[in-house]
DNA sequence: AAAAGTACCTGCGCGC
DNA sequence: TGCGCGCAGGTACTTT
């Protein structure tokens, strides 16, 4: 579930169904989705063993459930990730690797990580201050800390996030020689945009994705921006893009942007600005699309 | 600092 | 039906 749009679909679907649940078990399938885990399986195991799930917070990509002052577990979906939260007894889904026994009370539920390409992971990592000091991301359910997990500490703060200074990011955006989707691309920068909404962003501003960022305007760059927020706050409001199996919420439910989306996936459909076949070009062992006419290379 | 390339993985759908 | 190929919502690490 991979772009902002979707790990915030997840986080708010935990956020509803498992605060104040605690762990009484762990079954790992396959310890690969823990490598991250600087205690490796067996100290995963120990550590989330009682753990109780109180908050749910969000940056970019990276979600996390904090467990003390100075920990927490982190996820992150890589590729092909997802969270399902399902009842002990409900049938097995494909790819799980991970599954984590919660009760509270005489409820119990399952948490399942899935992932079929191995890229995502849960890992326990240390809680440091962020860089700014301004509370670490997004989690509306509670007081967010000033306190970020250090594997994600480089990350930048996303598009939604209250505290994303548009004026500071575009400054740097305009020093960057290299193309303006690689900017886009860089979760250092700015983070949440993958490749389906970067190639949205781009069909909205009518900018071809090798453009290189430093050519653009100030006001071009702000705008691009703009439409790259809207873009995400829109399929936030739509729980997500969904285009087969994977991609799920935690309930096992697609999400509605799919219908919404102009560029990604559309090669060969007609562009709904002009008409001209969308193009899909290989770009970076993927696959960049946009439309010819609209999004021409001006150097 | 920034840019570019590579590595990490499995499984699906397609054409033959 | 089976096989090989191309394809996939990401990040981290190395090298220049």
């Amino acid at each position: 579930m991979p772009e902002l749009p979707e790990v915030e679909t997840v986080r708010a679907g935990l956020a509803n169904s498992i605060l104040g649940y605690s762990v009484q078990a762990v079954e790992i399938l396959d310890a690969r989705s823990l490598k991250r885990n600087a205690g490796g399986p067996k100290g995963f195991k120990k550590e989330i063993l009682g753990a109780k799930f109180q908050q749910v917070i969000r940056r970019g990509k990276f979600f996390w459930f904090p467990i003390s002052k100075e920990r927490a577990l982190v996820g992150h979906l890589g590729m092909s990730g997802q969270i399902l939260v399902r009842k002990p007894a409900d049938v097995e889904d494909k790819c799980t690797r991970v599954i984590l026994e919660l009760s509270r009370g005489r409820s119990s539920k399952q948490v399942r990580f899935i992932d079929q390409r191995l890229f995502g992971g849960l890992y326990f990592d240390d809680l440091v201050l962020t860089s700014d000091g301004k509370p670490a991301g997004f989690g509306p359910e509670g007081r967010v800390e000033p306190l970020i997990p250090s594997s994600a500490s480089h990350i930048a703060r996303d598009l939604l996030d209250p505290h994303f200074d548009p004026d500071a990011v575009v400054e740097k955006m305009l020093t960057r020689k290299t193309g303006i989707k690689n900017v886009l691309l860089d979760q250092n920068l700015m983070s949440g945009i993958g490749n389906i909404y970067a190639d949205e962003s781009l069909w909205l501003a009518k900018l071809h994705y090798n453009t290189p960022a430093e050519l653009l305007s100030k006001k071009k760059a702000l705008e691009l921006i703009e439409l790259a927020t809207d873009v995400l706050r829109k399929a936030v409001a739509q729980g997500g893009t969904s285009f087969d199996e994977q991609y799920k919420n935690v309930n096992g439910e697609s999400g509605y942007f799919a219908v919404s989306l102009n560029a990604y996936g559309q090669t060969d459909e007609p562009c709904p600005r002009c008409g001209t076949p969308i193009r899909r070009e290989a770009w970076s062992n993927r696959g960049s699309h946009f439309c010819p006419r609209c999004q021409k290379l001006k150097i």
